[in-house]
DNA sequence: CCAAAAGTGTTTCACTTACACCCATGA
DNA sequence: TCATGGGTGTAAGTGAAACACTTTTGG
């Protein structure tokens, strides 16, 4: 093996593609770039990974610094390495992806020095870099992810109805689904808890509140539990 | 968006699992460091991204270099980053994993300059830096993978035995597999082709020799068909 | 009373699982 | 002829898919 200081390095970066869901409409955040290259270009967020932060770190600092965005289900996606990715000079990007629950983060996005936006993952705006098949790459992630652990929580106010939950996973899926199997299965797991609320404020017979059990999941899953569909 | 210049850079390498296939054992390469941190430990093959190269093209050059394996299936597995992964300096490794049939590298191993050798996954010595994590990690994958995608021939002769076939989606699996439904199934879908050809030099009755229609996969596959199990 | 979505069961079909014996071959 | 693995079918059970009407509520 070589020395590593034989070479000029690459640099390291990481970037997030923040997935929201919103009256049935899948959002990714992005950023307008201040900088060149492509200054006022739409951007995932992200940065240069500092040289005492780990990659989780790192990325939970940039969606923090950028966006405002605190709390959320952060998992590593892939790492972008082509040489000519950026035009500047070699940049290596450990691309994340990030869910939140748009009842949380509703106000940020025009909140720090940035300007930054929600936009429907159908109607995306051209992005920088090589951005857009990064959001690609997640999108396929997520849709892989969804259907065996229940990430899709991650996405929800923390007590939603199951249609909502049934139009996240048709979303996500871009498929639909038969609303009795869907409650049928859903409801089988015995992983929503069944609050004595409703929702509040529509022009129709309002549908119950459930919450995930998040914490009799983890007890299941050890036990070889596999959530699906 | 910070300039990249600004701060230190971390180094950025490479490292491969590569996985093998040998009566009924599945087997990982390793080498053996001839420098410094670890000298005379086993290592994942591997070593640092040269600027004008892709990571891809990285993993491929190192494992080549090293171990002379040439043909293989390669995919990212994940991107290690923690600060001290590394004891000299902050080195962030892109790690790959690698399915090979080991009857094209049997020969392999102590061929390089370096000293290599296929190690039983059940019985792997102890590695340098946080390369056992890092295979536990890419069998993990493996596991995953093979469920819902044909990798499982990556390993195989190109052409093998039905019994081999189980066999080695037991190992990965770690698991027991009923011999007449698993053959039910996976000739079900259609996916193998009946050579006229049978095993040699066995003491009992010689088995069928069948092949795996790559082609005719990557047809289904687009039209939406899942392989499964 | 009308519009809009909530909520609810049954039947059919496909797939998975469990299970045991005879056959071919080489030693 | 014996030991070893090769090769084969059926029945029962489980889970997925298809499918339509009544109820509740607010406007």
């Amino acid at each position: 093996m070589a020395h590593s200081y034989e070479y000029p390095r690459p640099a390291l970066a990481v970037d997030c593609v923040v997935f929201g869901f919103d009256e049935g409409d899948l959002k990714v955040l992005l950023i307008q770039r201040d900088l060149e290259p492509f200054a006022g270009k739409w951007a995932l967020p992200g940065g240069f990974v500092r040289i005492e932060e780990s990659l989780d770190q790192a990325a939970l600092r940039e969606l923090k610094e950028e966006t405002g965005v605190g709390k959320v289900y952060l998992e590593q996606l892939y790492t972008f390495g082509e040489p000519k990715r950026d035009p500047r000079e070699r940049v290596v990007t450990a691309a994340y992806y990030a869910l939140v629950k748009l009842s949380d983060h509703r106000i940020k996005g025009a909140t720090d020095a940035r300007d930054a936006a929600w936009f429907s993952i159908s109607d995306l705006p051209r992005v920088a870099f090589d951005h857009e098949g990064i959001i690609e790459t997640a999108l396929r992630r997520l849709q892989g992810k969804v259907r065996y652990e229940p990430v899709g929580f991650e996405l929800l106010p923390p007590k939603f109805t199951l249609t909502q939950l049934q139009h996240l996973y048709e979303t996500i899926l871009e498929t639909t689904l038969d609303k009795r199997n869907f409650r049928k299965k859903i409801l089988g797991m015995n992983l929503l808890i069944e609050t004595d609320e409703i929702e509040q404020d529509v022009a129709h017979r309002a549908a119950r509140l459930y919450r995930f059990h998040e914490a009799k999941y983890r007890r299941l899953e050890k036990e070889g539990f596999n959530f699906e569909l």
